[in-house]
RNA sequence: GCUCCCGUAGCUCAGUAGGAUAGAGCGACCGCCUCCUAAGCGGUAGGCCACAGGUUCGACUCCUGUCGGGAGCACCA
């Protein structure tokens, strides 16, 4: 891998290291465009203490002690900073000719989204989740982990049973004329307004129902929830390794463990007076000062246990201290891979698989759970059996929600959306604007799903995830300026020149790199800073830090496809260059496409060919 | 009340572990296709980076406080 801000690095290491200086963080950044050079260097500012000696003084020294640098051409000191101009032959050549393998990454990632509730119709704000939770797999795999996705099924609750004790108490039957979890959802907002006429009813009938799904009676009910809602994440072209049922990881026993392990804990009891007497409660104020309520609640007084609870056995479980939890499969997903389940009925181990057990665990949840997530990591925290780093590699990625609108979502309101409907109406769009813009495009339904489906998912993954997203139809299905199908034309266009360049006869190695300029300098630098960008966003669990990679990687190749002499006269055409320009400037295009393609796809979103 | 998050152009947002003149998109206005896809490009207008202090050679970025907005804090899930 050619990483040139290292060998940087480096350079004014030894070059400080002859001066007798040790500065451990070195930093390098890109030159703003009026100043001369490409990348520079700050680091004589924070000498300047240490020494007692004018910055700018500093910079002069350490660059009179560099040593030769492999694709720099020149050194040059501007005022206290240090500049360094790349020989831009040398260095777009590297950029486009480094190869693209990662190393291997030892430690397991598991990655939890998606975790629908089984009793409705998934909306926009899943959809943040959904493409939040995909694009962080996709990019951990990219950073070398071995990465599991789960996708946890709360088939013990309340809103599961109410939904399944609405089909019995309107004694409706499914008919096959919409999906099920639409159809089913109906039912379950038609029995939210009949609570108020017939509340004793429906409270015993749901209670009755709960017993039931708490010792797995109604998994095949459940389960055609789950294939529904499945069938939302594929065509969103989004798959996951195993589902993990509620239901198993209580008759696994890992609720069970998971309290003996707590009750270790002097911070685990039950007070036999106060307001929660004889429950078992966790005292967290050690570990999370500052709380106005510092117990906990695992287990009611009733001996029913608190959803936490079952969170924190679900924790331990994924980090890999119980086990015992059995899988079968579940079906088989699009792209061919087969879903694997929990289920109390199945297998111990499935041959080539190792679920749980992971170094890593991230939990892709709305970040109103962020109190809870505290919890459950905190239980991890004051766990002996638990590793330091069980509790330090744990992450809640925590997404703002998404309003319509300017208003919350609600069901109940009819102020919602659903990811069925959304996914139709930005296909539609995006095939509207095909049709009038290259009506002559073979496939347009292939594309026009791959454009529509792609800018939704960009705009929700495009903003931090901390801030709040307003859907808005226009915004959201925008099919330009800052938008997937923006980074998809450009790539588009890349493939076209690609395209025309394979009908004649062109021999790279004619290509003469010393024939590139400024120009080709620019997209090459840019194209170089991919791999950092997906660190980056690994690093911060922040997938909005490559759609933002990819915006600017478009904007500057389109800029640079645009670009035009003092004259007015287009200075780009690359198909038109001459000789060893030409084969260059194709070799440059080739990679910024692949750069460009990978980009998307580690957000979840197609790169066609044409569009 | 306590805890957490947010506040950058009219609107929607970037700003890469403090660094050089704060950047995009949408909207407005003016330009660019006899030339590889105009879903594009160039330009103009639009900013006390909520406010006040502090730390620093240097603050949109870190700290404290204030003001606005949102969420969370139950023997619910």
């Amino acid at each position: 891998m050619y990483d040139l801000k290292d060998n940087l690095k480096k350079a004014i290491e030894i070059s400080l290291a002859s001066l007798d200086i040790k500065e451990l963080d070195i930093p390098i950044q890109e030159v703003p465009d009026n100043k001369p050079g490409d990348y520079g260097s700050a680091v004589a500012f924070g000498l300047a203490k240490t020494l007692r000696k004018n910055p700018a003084l500093i910079a002069k020294e350490i660059v009179a002690n560099l040593p030769k640098i492999a694709g720099i051409a020149k050194v040059e000191t501007v005022g206290p900073y240090i500049n360094f101009f790349v020989d831009s032959a040398e260095f777009i050549q590297n950029v486009v000719e480094q190869d693209a393998s990662i190393a291997k990454n030892d430690k397991k990632v598991i990655i939890e989204h998606t975790s629908i509730n089984p009793n409705k119709e998934a909306h926009v704000g899943h959809l943040r989740n959904i493409s939040l939770g995909d694009a962080m797999s996709r990019i951990f795999r990219a950073n070398g982990h071995e990465v599991e996705v789960q996708n946890y099924i709360d088939d013990t609750g309340r809103q599961a049973a109410e939904s399944l004790f609405a089909i019995d108490y309107f004694n409706e039957e499914y008919d096959g004329s919409k999906k099920y979890d639409h159809w089913l959802g109906e039912l379950y907002v038609r029995l939210q307004t009949a609570k108020e006429k017939d509340p004793e009813t429906i409270e015993a009938g749901v209670s009755k129902i709960m017993f039931k799904l708490e010792h797995g009676q109604l998994r095949a009910e459940i389960e055609q929830v789950v294939k529904a809602l499945l069938q939302s994440s594929y065509s969103l072209g989004v798959e996951y390794d195993l589902l993990v049922w509620e239901s198993d990881i209580v008759s696994s026993g890992f609720l069970k463990q998971a309290l003996e392990v707590l009750k270790k804990s002097d911070s685990v009891y039950t007070p036999k007076e106060g307001k929660y007497a004889n429950a078992l409660v966790m005292d967290v104020s050690k570990f999370l000062p500052g709380l106005e309520e510092n117990e906990v609640v695992l287990v009611r007084s009733d001996g029913n246990a608190m959803y936490v609870a079952k969170d924190i056995g679900n924790q331990f479980w994924k980090v890999g201290l119980f086990k015992g939890i059995k899988y079968s499969e579940f079906e088989t997903q699009p792209s061919q891979k087969t879903l694997y389940t929990t289920h109390s009925k199945g297998k111990d181990k499935i041959t080539g698989h190792n679920f749980a057990n992971g170094d890593i665990i991230i939990n892709v949840i709305d970040t109103r759970q962020s109190h809870p997530q505290t919890i459950v990591r905190t239980a991890l925290k004051m766990t002996e059996a638990a590793k330091a780093s069980d509790f330090e590699q744990s992450h809640h990625l925590a997404y703002e929600v998404v309003t319509l609108e300017g208003q919350a979502i609600s069901g109940r309101k009819g102020i919602t959306v659903s990811i069925d409907e959304v996914i139709a109406e930005a296909v539609e769009r995006a095939r509207k604007v095909i049709a009038e813009k290259n009506p002559d495009l073979p496939a347009i339904d292939e594309i026009a799903k791959q454009v529509g489906i792609g800018a939704l998912k960009f705009s929700m993954i495009k903003t931090e995830a901390k801030k709040i997203i307003d859907f808005r139809w226009e915004q959201a299905l925008s099919l330009q300026g800052d938008s997937a199908p923006y980074i998809q034309y450009a790539h588009a266009r890349a493939a076209s020149i690609l395209r025309a360049a394979k009908k004649e006869d062109i021999d790279y190695n004619k290509a003469d790199w010393s024939k590139l300029g400024e120009l080709e300098l620019k997209l090459a630098r840019v194209i170089a800073k991919l791999p950092e960008a997906i660190k980056m966003s690994a690093r911060d669990l922040s997938p909005h830090i490559l759609a933002q990679y990819g915006l600017e990687l478009a904007t500057t190749w389109n800029s640079y496809y645009n670009h035009k002499d003092e004259n007015g006269k287009p200075d780009t055409r690359i198909l038109l260059s001459e000789a060893g320009q030409k084969e260059a400037r194709l070799l440059l295009v080739e990679k910024l496409k692949s750069t460009l393609a990978k980009s998307l796809y580690l957000l979840g979103i197609e790169s066609p060919e044409q569009m």
